[in-house]
DNA sequence: TGAAAAACGTAGAACGATACACGTAGAACA
DNA sequence: TGTTCTACGTGTATCGTTCTACGTTTTTCA
């Protein structure tokens, strides 16, 4: 509690001096800062010359208790993921010349954690929530969704009513990674897929990887491993799947990062890449461009959904109610970890 | 502003309806909530119990007018790093049993922007902000520190009053590095460093590297070349030192992910790794590990200093004014990419 | 037993911005 | 000249907490 500065408000210009000095009520100064309807041009500038001049700015916790803050809420499910940032560009370029900011929490792919951030971004009077990969069932994010806009990524729910959703067509992208790896001449084609708590974007995923199959006429090889995104166990169920009885020739991986972690593991064990096995991450992150890694892996563009869902929750925030879905086609993006043909 | 549920107030229980259910008075309920001297177990237990009959969450906003928000911001350069997750690691930690919730803003690694979020987490009366590789002079940061409690990391700056500074000793780093490259057999060792906002960071990082040269008798041989983090950039850098010339036989830079950039151009170029050229990185990221890139590199215990941070931040809001630098020494991991002997 | 101190509870005034209800001046119209 | 309407300003109750100042009860100790 005790502060470095002075007094307790730390001399902080509020909206009452800003009045006085520009010879105003306070409720103008107020309807200056909000473009609200019945100010004048003349006011409006001796208003803002006065702000300018005293450096005001308005405090969010006090707009909070009657108002908006103009904050909005983006949770992601971690860190690690450079994929995220590309949605935060996104975000932010959609967020360029507006009032609003935007503070992220990290719900680390557990529904409990991410309860937690999204209900202290509710206590934080957020204007808006962005909710990227949630894990929470249907009826938590209507919950949610009644007490404060909310638009998530990568969570498919056609039939959502209370909330938007961005997504890529996660089916259709795991469609296009089989056909793909089928026409290089994969045949045993093994998905590694994610672990933990269910969510709709595994389901389309692994459901696509089916389809594809079986449009193949490969259902009989369907393989799908499950993994945590954590080092050891990924590590560990790839060397499980590599190492088992029939061993794939092609794995499908949950995300661009677990894919090199199995090109890892596939290169200690003495197979190569992509002769022995080929493999397909997604996100197309830009480590898929390394020499050294060379990753074939799906585009979702990440930036235009950032940009999409923002879009979106402001909408919300200005008043709109009907629901709107948002989906981005895929795109497959080959390099050399599934170039059979010319390896 | 319109919003799916009911009226304004959302259904959100407040302190004054736990007080009537529980019998108290308000500010009885608010001494519970924040652990205030003066309450019998009997009247904490009642209260306590009312709170969670009610599922009453304390509104953010409104404690902020008065006291604190009990939210700690942190700024991070970018979303790219999975570095700054290792710090994250270390900052939930810390907060594992406490009230405290932290928010992230994004800086971008420019000091325009790194103050606009730093003003926007001032304005939502965060009670402390960590800053993670500020770009900002003494002078912001001393002004910042005036209102808020402010530890910063990875900006040295030993003789900073106002704020806390949590580091590794990075010009040792550089020199562990230095002394790994000469035991290891290189001599024309150049190093790839950051261009930009110049930063303390930096300085002692080359000057770390300069005093090893100088001290393996190679001061001839220095060479820093600048790059910004940018992909192309880094691209367009790494091929001018490696097709200049003279060309170095190892590349000490700034950060894994550079140093994953430069395998990679390295490659492309025909040059082996480890034998024709040596690569270090910085931060030793999860990356490192990987058998593709089998990176040497310097770990910094990001997690240690995250949960450094956090109790300085804390400690500063609980009161503290005497100042803190916290310094964890740098450790070097050996790994494929410098081992020349073997190689 | 009585005085002093400690322990606990309460009322009510802030905190800074919003937005409603109201007041006023001037324009438009007959 | 009077009436109605519009455009614009203003005063002030209000949001949900915190926290000071004070009052009451209980405990301690000689």
């Amino acid at each position: 509690m005790a502060q470095a500065g002075e007094g307790r408000r730390n001399g902080r210009v509020t909206i009452r001096e800003v009045a006085e000095d520009a010879g105003v009520s306070v409720a103008a100064v107020s309807k200056v800062l909000r473009d609200a309807y019945g100010v004048s041009d003349a006011l409006r500038a001796k208003v803002r010359a006065s702000m300018d001049k005293l450096g005001y700015r308005p405090l969010a916790s006090a707009r909070g208790m009657r108002g908006q803050t103009y904050t909005l809420g983006l949770v992601l499910p971690d860190l690690r993921n450079p994929f995220f940032a590309d949605i935060m560009t996104g975000v932010n370029n959609a967020l360029e010349r507006t009032q609003y900011q935007v503070m992220m929490g990290i719900s680390s792919s557990t529904a409990k954690l991410e309860t937690g951030v999204v209900d202290s971004m509710i206590d934080r009077q957020m204007d808006g929530i962005i909710l990227i990969g949630s894990t929470e069932t249907r009826e938590s994010l209507n919950t949610i969704a009644a007490k404060k806009p909310l638009v998530t990524i990568g969570h498919h729910d056609p039939s959502a009513e209370a909330f938007d959703t961005v997504n890529n067509n996660d089916q259709q992208g795991a469609l296009l990674v089989v056909r793909h790896l089928v026409a290089a001449g994969y045949r045993d084609i093994a998905m590694l897929s994610l672990q933990g708590e269910p969510s709709s974007i595994l389901s389309e995923r692994e459901m696509g990887y089916r389809r594809g199959m079986i449009e193949a006429g490969l259902g009989g090889a369907i393989n799908i491993a499950h993994s945590p995104q954590i080092m050891r166990d990924v590590q560990f169920a790839t060397r499980r799947l590599l190492q088992g009885p029939k061993r794939p020739d092609a794995i499908f991986c949950w995300t661009d990062f677990i894919a090199l972690e199995v090109i890892s593991v596939a290169t200690e064990l003495g197979l190569r890449v992509p002769q022995d096995v080929g493999i397909v991450g997604y996100d197309n992150t830009m480590y898929c461009d390394f020499a050294q890694n060379s990753l074939t892996s799906i585009d979702q563009s990440g930036e235009l959904l950032g940009l999409q869902a923002t879009r979106l929750v402001i909408e919300r925030i200005n008043g709109r109610t009907e629901v709107e879905h948002f989906v981005v086609p895929p795109r497959l993006v080959a390099r050399r970890s599934t170039s059979r043909k010319e390896g």
